[in-house]
This record gives C-alpha cells, sequence and structure tokens, in this order.
DNA sequence: TGTACATCAGTGAACGCGCGTTCACTGATGTAC
DNA sequence: TGTACATCAGTGAACGCGCGTTCACTGATGTAC
C-alpha cells in the first residue's frame, strides 16, 4: 500500500486541515475519521490519545521545517559576520517555509495556523512541547542575530525577533483569507511566495532601525 | 449596590481573563461561575447563551477602546498629509490602549488575545461580529495611512498594516510570557508601554521602506 | 510443505463524563388602586 | 396606608448530547518448527 494512504497517514492530513481550520478543542475525532473515511477507534489504535495525535501532527511538521532550517543556519553559521544581514536571515528562516509548500499546496498557511494556536495554548501540553523539542532552533537563529548585529543589545534583539515572527505567523496564517481581499478590493492577485518577498524589505527594514 | 460588583458584571469579569487564558471552548460556563462565584444559571440568565456572553466581553473591550480610538482618528482626520507621518498614527493606535491598561492592569494583554483568538475563529460567528461591528475603525485608519503615504500603492499599505497589525497582536498578547523571559535572560525588567515604545520604531522603519 | 500460534490493523458498540441549557421555583422590590 | 399583583435577580437540580476512550472481537499476514 502506498505510504501516503495508509490509514495513519490519512488520519494525519485530515486532522492537520481541521486543526488548523477550526483549533484543537472545536475538532473531534469523530470529525476527523469522518473526514479521512477510517473507523473512529483507529486514532486511539494509532496514536493513543488525542493529546499524541496534536503532536504527531506538528511533529510531521515541525521535523520537515527544522531539517531544512538546520542545513540553512549551518551554512550561515560558517560565515563571518560581515557576511550577514537580516535579508539573508530572513531568507533562511522562510526558503524552508516555500520548499514545504511546493511539496504540499497550503502547507505554510496551515502550519502558521498551527503555530499560532500553539502559541495561545497557554495552559498546555502543547506549547511546553514544543518549545522543549524544537526551542533550540530559535536559539541558533538569535545568535545568528546577535552575530549580524554587535551593535544591538541582546535584548532588543530578543524583541526585535518577536515582532517579526508576529508579523509572519499571523500575515501567513491569515494568507489565504488576506489575498483573497486583496484580490478582490485592488485587483491583484498574489501568490504566497508573493507575500512573503513583500514582507522581507518590512521586516529588514525594521530589524535595522 | 456597585456597578462593577454586580452578579452580570463579575461573570463578565471572569469570563474574559478565563477566555484569554485559555480559549472559548475550553472555558466552560462552570469554571466561569465558580471563579465569579455565582450561580450557573445565571450566565444564561444575564446573557442568554455562551454565545452571547463571548460577544458581551468583546463589546465591553471594543466600545471602550473603540471610542479612544474614534476621538484620535477624528483628530488627524483633520490634519494635512504632510503633518501625518506614521509614529503619530501608530501612536493614535496605541495610546486608547495605554488608557485602557491603566484603568485596569494587564487589560492591553487580555485584548489582544482575545483578538488573537476571535481572528483564529475561522469557523465562527465572532469573526464575522467583530468585523461587521468595527471593521470600519480599520477602514478609517488605512485611509489615513493612503494620506499620510500617497506614493505607497493602496494594497502596499493594505499588507504593511496587516504586518504591523501581526507584530502588535503577537507582541502584546505574549507580553507577559516575554517581558518574564526578558528579565530572566537580560536582567531587565520592562513594563509593557515600555515594549510598546521600543515596537514604535521597528514598525515604523518597515512602514517607510 | 503443513500446521499452530503470534502479531498486526482495523472495527462496532458501548462506556462514563462534562458540557450548555432548561425549568420550576424562591424571595425581594416595585407598582396600581 | 394597605393589599394584590407583577417584575426582577437569582437558584438547585435535572436534561439530553457529544465527547474521548475502551473493549471484545475479526480477519489477514508473519513466524517457528
Amino acid at each position: 500500500m502506498n505510504k501516503n494512504d495508509t490509514t495513519k497517514s490519512r488520519i494525519l492530513d485530515a486532522a492537520e486541515q481541521l486543526f488548523a481550520e477550526r483549533g484543537f478543542a472545536e475538532t473531534s475525532l469523530r470529525i476527523i475519521t469522518a473526514r479521512a473515511k477510517v473507523n473512529l477507534a483507529s486514532v486511539n489504535y494509532h496514536f493513543g490519545s488525542k493529546k499524541s495525535l496534536i503532536q504527531d501532527v506538528f511533529d510531521r511538521f515541525l521535523s520537515d521545517y527544522s531539517s531544512g532550517l538546520g542545513a540553512k543556519l549551518a551554512e550561515l553559521e560558517s560565515e563571518s559576520s560581515d557576511e550577514l544581514d537580516t535579508e539573508k536571515l530572513l531568507r533562511a528562516l522562510v526558503s524552508p517555509l516555500l520548499l514545504l509548500e511546493k511539496k504540499r499546496k497550503h502547507s505554510i498557511s496551515i502550519f502558521m495556523r498551527l503555530l499560532g494556536r500553539a502559541y495561545a495554548e497557554t495552559q498546555g501540553h502543547l506549547r511546553r512541547y514544543v518549545t522543549n523539542k524544537y526551542g533550540f532552533v530559535l536559539v541558533r537563529f538569535t545568535l545568528l542575530f546577535q552575530k549580524a548585529y554587535p551593535n544591538l543589545s541582546n535584548d532588543q534583539i530578543f524583541w526585535r525577533l518577536h515582532y517579526t515572527l508576529g508579523s509572519l505567523i499571523f500575515t501567513l496564517a491569515g494568507s489565504e483569507a488576506l489575498t483573497d481581499i486583496a484580490r478582490v478590493d485592488f485587483k491583484r492577485s498574489m501568490q504566497i511566495e508573493e507575500v512573503i518577498e513583500e514582507m522581507i524589505p518590512f521586516l529588514t527594514a525594521g530589524m535595522k532601525a
């Protein structure tokens, strides 16, 4: 059987879509299994619980993304500080996203919406899980920025990185709704690649301010 | 009886806190009424349903905020285009927030988290309700930016405004967690007013890019 | 090669639980005559 | 001023419903001797 059409991966596909659309609590296993056309009990058979299913959905995205990002970061870490600039660093951040998007349509906006939801889960296992398992990537990225901007204090860089992440996550999570509005109001049809292209000068100027 | 200590306002206070912390679906009426120390049935007595309670929580914030913002916008609308600049416009956006914060601690981060959650409610009544009732404020704000930057195209302004909103909502929603990290890592204790002060040059530079 | 047993993927029905909502009711305050 | 009735704020207990999870079971495939 095709590896991408097993019961397990059908569940993951349906779940990531629905979690991004509606949120974790608002998505029942009954909706997921109906969408995936599998038996209700098979979620607990393959994943153990709804909680673990949520983590596995994240793992699939994050391991894909952070292996792509890891390679880019390794390249940049070998460069000297005067070769680094904001644009290069931002492109390292977004280019693995564009790779995801190429493999599967809408995966950037799904991924960003999931991240936003994980971030909003204050009470939750999920935020802790993600930061424990993938927080080191953010640290590496922060170090690169510190190397590129020795004149900015570490806490300035910390804050500016968060402003940048806010813009990215917020805009890309809502990119489908926003491009729809832009198409109607300004008669301008944009792909997500263009949205990202437009953001880079904005964010670069901000980081340098 | 004090107007701020009626059963109705005790419910609103507890609900906005809990909705911001945990989300709408994750917050049961039983948790809210326990926190507010009122009877479970009184939510439906005063608000009719959980849905209406959520809308009323928003209304209290949005009517406070948008009346403050409305006054600022009216001032700016009477100015000529060469008197307008990004910093002035951004300050018009955030100064009513600081007023809210002065009246009640943490209300900025609560408000921003609620906005973020409303925005994430794709399926939902809430997003529609908010945009229908308060969308015109965003339109007025957009028009001011177009007046201030006649050289930028309308869709560029549209996108940049959303990058800005993303930074603001994301950063201010997480401001408590972020200032905690900053205090530990950089030994720097920041108030929310300072966080906002630091954002303004970042966003101004981006808008002008 | 044939048989016995184990493992694996999946299923249908039921479980108890927490949820939002409803309902009949109480007691205090306001209003009409 | 006194009485009858209406309105309002609040209550305790129960309602049905959808939820995640469990359980006994099936049938196909793999493994040991």
